[in-house]
DNA sequence: TAGATACTGTTGGTTTTCCAACGAAGGGAG
DNA sequence: CTCCCTTCGTTGGAAAACCAACAGTATCTA
């Protein structure tokens, strides 16, 4: 059961520091989160916040708490696509385009407080339309930062094995980080999660490949040991 | 080894056809692609054109054959991500934005046809200039429709076996279909692909999915049978 | 310091997938 | 029609992943 909350201090930051809203002058992005069609609420754990086929005309932003979403094939089984901890963004793509129809549930996992907007009245205001540029130009560039993590995850998670999916997200982390030894923000749960494998199973397999003398490891430090060729 | 070829009729239709031009006047788009930042070769299957790393600071429309993207981990192994058939697009997300890097090989799979549009020179071209707004627009379009692509498949990818990857693909095929009864696309060995598992496999499960009455199909086509609750 | 609470690593039995090989069912082409 | 070639389905042994249960380790708090 949804609940009217109201804006704190926190929640200002995490809404200036969204990569969509990056450029825009605090003070004008101020007076559109004060607007009506601006609103706050908390949510119970486990409540569906938009559903499958739903028109989506609302960006949604997680002040605290988790949500996630959730894909659910015909026979109403569900699973965890993404999940949006707080902070994140997520509908900015529905936004524009034609087909808004929403291919998943948005379904909160804990105690959550929620920020919305919709965003057919938000075009709709002049207050908006000055900041529009940016926010457009903002978009694109959100957009695309979003296939390329896709993208990854998709190379990532279309490997036949275990192994070779730590080994494929392993060396991109390397990349980033342009460097053997680094470091990951992930805990072994989640980072199985992302791989979607067991835990239990990617630990024996981690164990495995420093027998190997593949990589070393120890917590979230990371070393790989390339093979000369 | 490359070889300069030259724009066949058929070229240029598939040039009109793509999303990224939808709505640009075929005179325009005709001389942009007659500028020598524009350029069509022919290579032989296996082939790399661009290599992990490097800036990507082209335009790539397949022609003819098929070219994939290819990605490598530190161990030099690699694996498709995604196959790029004729009339595809590829590399408009690298056109803007600060991190040109490429993160794959792309590589031709069979003997084909390129066309690619430097598009540093591209953005200074005063013809170009004309068109931008047509073809930002189709850019933002172009990036939304694809992440809904890859999440798509994200979800599918992230299932624990192969029935459930079934599942929640035929699912959602059917909802695009509107229909329970829908054909797909994909050959059996493509499909096989696309979710990352043996084709012999996922045709003994789709055997027993049969057999338990969850669907029913013969050849492209297939009928979820829903069960009521 | 002791206890509680994560998070991480290990193990063994069960289930699923891989893999290679083969048989069956369709199309063309000669 | 027959042959060839491609796609689709089946099968059985080998390999890998799942799963549950438990042991080790670090951190935090009372």
């Amino acid at each position: 059961m949804a609940n009217v909350a109201h804006l704190q201090e926190a929640d200002i930051e995490k809404i200036y520091l969204c990569p969509l809203f990056k450029g825009v002058e605090t003070a004008k992005l101020a007076s559109i989160i004060k607007k009506p069609y601006t609103k706050v609420a908390t949510h119970e754990d486990d409540t569906v916040l938009f559903k499958t086929g739903q028109k989506m005309n609302q960006l949604l932003l997680v002040l605290d708490g988790e949500v996630g979403v959730i894909g659910t094939n015909l026979w109403n089984k569900g699973s965890i696509v993404e999940l949006l901890g707080a902070g994140t963004l997520y509908g900015a793509e529905f936004a524009v385009g034609a087909d808004k129809k929403l291919g998943y549930d948005i379904c909160t996992l804990e105690n959550s407080r929620v920020l919305t907007i919709d965003y057919v009245k938000l075009l709709c205001d002049s207050d908006y339309r000055k900041i529009a540029p940016i926010i457009s130009e903002n978009l694109l560039q959100f957009a695309i930062a979003r296939t390329h993590n896709l993208q990854a995850r998709i190379y990532h998670l279309a490997q036949g094995s275990t192994r070779e999916k730590l080994l494929a997200y392993l060396s991109d982390q390397s990349r980033q980080a342009k460097n053997t030894t680094f470091q990951i923000d992930l805990d072994r749960q989640d980072l199985a999660d992302y791989l979607s494998v067991e835990r239990s199973a990617m630990c024996a397999e981690l164990s495995k490949m420093q027998k190997d003398g593949l990589i070393n490891y120890h917590k979230n430090e990371f070393t790989l040991k390339k093979i000369k060729k």
